[in-house]
DNA sequence: AATGAATGAGCCTTCATTCAT
DNA sequence: GATGAATGAAGGCTCATTCAT
């Protein structure tokens, strides 16, 4: 980093004031990542289009007006929070078919992550694919979105090329099979959960189908 | 006078009065299909959560009043739309599958038939994917969803069964899966039309892992 | 009654067209006060605020046309209503204290007649006392509550002196008495109901004061 | 800095942020307390169910949202305003009828204070007599109701056996004749003035008859 | 930096009334 | 005589956003 190189006849006030600047970029970061976690924890379990700003701002114990002022917009809240939470997510998937070779051990290993994020992680997932849908019609979403299945779809590309023995499916046809899985699953454990043995099962025949 | 004809002996005749009755139902129910109609082209384009009752009415050249006559509420008129379309496209699936007996038939045909719909009823189905995910958090959309998910499951189902040659996969699975790559090839048709061949393409490729 | 010796030298056809009228106007006259019937009954369940047309005409097997048919109004159908019940609350009253003489007795027969009353037609007292409060906003219903108030204060005056030793309360002061104990009991009954002889003691001894 | 003076172990004094918070909650208060006295004035004018938010909102002066942002209810806006006025009313009844010993200075003073009540404030007690009514069929109101006739009960019950000789009357019936005559005469002033002479004269003629 | 009071545009729904048949 | 389809005005309520402090 050439930051504090920068222009060295500048006096020092100005560095300090870079520093300064710095360091309240990277608190105003927090506070905003601190504040989305609150917000995940409501949006969770209302939904997008049921959680009200002043929802958030309860059940997070800020003010309606430092949400605001954190974030411009409900919609960059909300994105900020899919991010976040997308971005575990698929950190998860990726330790789970990194450091196995064999085919198997790469499919028993997705196939058990997916089935414990479906119980574990449930409303989240549900935000997420609300989110999904926000996006055919409010464009506003469509980066977030485009962009975590961007990395969804890699992801999973990798992982099913690993496992595979011969050249396998299109590009991203694995991706859609999966999350059609994926969806269906989380919407019959929404109703009635599953247990975990069931849930892996399927998605393990699943992936088979897939490689 | 023909009254006599009504007589209760005769069960075939109905009453003047039971004629008429059922001919103002009748012209009832027409008129709310065509309601539905316009409704549909509204909801479509704005989804269910951007389209108010006054899109509606304005839409379909209806005062308020008068949708809230045919249908009590919002939520009855949206999903007496959603039925409505879904019981033309899975009646389409049937004749696809249907008539055929070699499997490759069967899947060219089903994978040309939902290539077709992917790009004539493009709004369609996003309206379907969008109340599907309102169902998550709505309950009053869930039987729609679930008497809809339920048929379209068997009908594809049978398909699949026909088209296997061995004992396949568990049920819904190829349901789900086919769903996933449904909803993937829509979205990215909405974003930049694929053409029917590639669309065709990809089906059949997903459905020859299923079989 | 000279309504046929009139004006003999028009023809025939005059009288017989004014008969035919009255006999319209009768049978006009008896449907009216079938419709009255069936609206009494919605209108006690719901009272007046609560209670819309299409309430009525269901609840008497009516069409929503006909109502408006026979009364131009709303507020003319439900006074026609009040009207109705009242006439027969009266004559009830009247009954009740008249054929006595002894001061006693037709204090007796006065407390018991309010007693059973207020159990047996609670929900259209009810609706009387919704009545009264509207027209202190809305002075179309003053007639019908003057007029009315004015038969039930006369009769009660008729009671009260019949049964009084001495000249006692100024005009109309019994009626207003009696008219808040009477209230106040419907109200009790109305959230849990009280029995026969209690509701006649605390008639008798509010009419005590009274002579 | 004098934070240390709020130290927790000085039960006496809050902390800074008590105080702010205690300063917020007052301000909230009052200004509930100042859009209530709007809020009467509408409603005297035009009755509950004729007075709309609409119309409470431009008569105070307020936006529409302001109102449900401090009441979250027309209902629990309503019920405020008349808690607020009743509690006036029945302080005033009190007054009148404390510091006296004397039976006849009781009845005097209370039949004066009511007569005065009556032509002052005249149509604050015809929402009261409104809102009572509306009760029998919201039960929404009903709490409200039965607290203030609670209380009213009481304090009439307290003046009477003051200003009786003998034991009297059974419980709330001095209160529900005294209602009775209060409602007429109310209704009456509301048509044409009485003066104030005659109104005491009644009451105090009605008074009579209770102790 | 943080707050929360205030707003106003907009939504769904209700309902008495009109009128063509 | 009788009907009920159609209306439109109005009502209560929600909520993201603004802004003075």
């Amino acid at each position: 980093m050439n930051q504090r190189l920068s222009d060295p006849d500048l006096p020092h006030s100005a560095t300090k004031l870079e520093e300064r600047a710095q360091r309240k970029a990277a608190k105003r970061e927090s506070k905003k990542a601190e504040i989305a976690v609150s917000t995940l924890d409501a949006l969770k379990r209302l939904g997008y289009a049921n959680t009200t700003m002043r929802d958030i701002a309860e059940h997070s114990g800020m003010s309606l007006g430092s949400l605001t002022y954190y974030f411009t917009d409900k919609v960059e809240l909300i994105t900020y929070c899919v991010r976040l939470y997308k971005a575990e997510f698929i950190g998860r998937i990726e330790s789970a078919v990194s450091g196995y070779t064999a085919p198997n051990r790469i499919l028993d290993s997705l196939a058990a992550e997916l089935a414990r994020s479906i119980t574990d992680d449930l409303s989240t997932h549900r935000l997420w694919y609300d989110i999904r849908s926000q996006a055919m019609f409010d464009p506003t979403f469509r980066p977030v979105v485009a962009e975590i299945e961007d990395k969804l779809n890699r992801t999973l590309g990798v992982a099913l090329r690993a496992a595979s023995s011969q050249g396998g499916l299109a590009p991203s046809l694995g991706y859609a099979m999966i999350d059609g899985v994926f969806r269906q699953l989380m919407q019959n454990t929404a109703e009635e959960p599953l247990d975990q043995a069931e849930l892996t099962a399927r998605f393990r025949q699943a992936l088979e189908r897939l490689v």
